[in-house]
DNA sequence: GATTTGATTGTCT
DNA sequence: GACAATCAAATCC
């Protein structure tokens, strides 16, 4: 399946649950950083509060969530930036957030990109993995998947496959409006080390793969 | 292990 | 000038 259809075709939940397990890897320039998707949040648009493109609230810096489905938005907070992809048809602002990842591809060269930080710290949470893959800036805000250095494995024979998928509420969104911050749009592995805050009575044989 | 706090910058008002 | 889809170090059990 082309990036185009997978990511209009179906809605922004059924998209984030089934990107677990999925290969995400980036192309520095010599080699391929990446790892096995392991948490994802969805964001569900201009009706949806804790989105950026809530009220249909429109800027430069989030213009990415307008593109059509397999548009990478990338957005900075403080010192740190989040990747997400654009889902549904253009003009329709719903995105999946990349929280985390397993590391298999480039483990070291991530790690020297990390300050030496490895293990979990390598890449459980959505601003350590852009530090992992070493990267600093917008450059590849609204450039559409297939035309960018990043790659999302959509082969089935290539994903690992959860032994469970979990939900739970999005993470870092504000509280001051429950009904939108308490919303089950958190996918994750369940059981895996590597989705950000797993207590480590949690994590399960196998990292949580079937 | 759980909770708190300081760091620090792009973006919008 | 205030705030944010965070992180890591410090502190307190």
């Amino acid at each position: 399946m082309d990036y185009s259809t997978y990511f209009t075709n179906y809605s922004t939940e059924e998209i984030s649950a089934d990107l677990l397990g999925r290969p995400l890897t980036y192309n520095d320039g010599k080699r391929t950083l990446g790892g096995y998707i392991v948490e994802a949040e969805a964001y569900l648009g201009k009706k949806d509060r804790a989105a950026h493109s809530y009220g249909g609230h429109r800027s430069p810096a989030n213009e990415g969530l307008y593109g059509r489905g397999g548009t990478i938005y990338i957005y900075a907070q403080r010192q740190y930036f989040f990747f997400d992809v654009a889902t549904q048809a253009k003009d329709e602002p719903q995105g999946v957030l990349i929280r985390a990842i397993e590391p298999a591809w480039g483990v070291e060269q991530m790690i020297s990109n990390r300050s030496g930080k490895n293990g979990i710290l390598l890449t459980n949470g959505p601003a350590k993995m852009m530090q992992a893959f070493g990267i600093h800036d917008k450059n590849w805000d609204l450039h559409f998947l297939s035309d960018s250095p990043f790659a999302i494995d959509l082969n089935d024979q290539h994903q690992k496959r959860p032994q469970e998928i979990a939900k739970s509420a999005r993470i870092g969104v504000n509280q001051s409006e429950l009904e939108w911050a308490n919303k089950p749009l958190r996918f994750f592995v369940a059981g895996n080390p590597y989705v950000s805050r797993m207590k480590k009575n949690d994590y399960r044989a196998n990292n949580g793969w079937q």
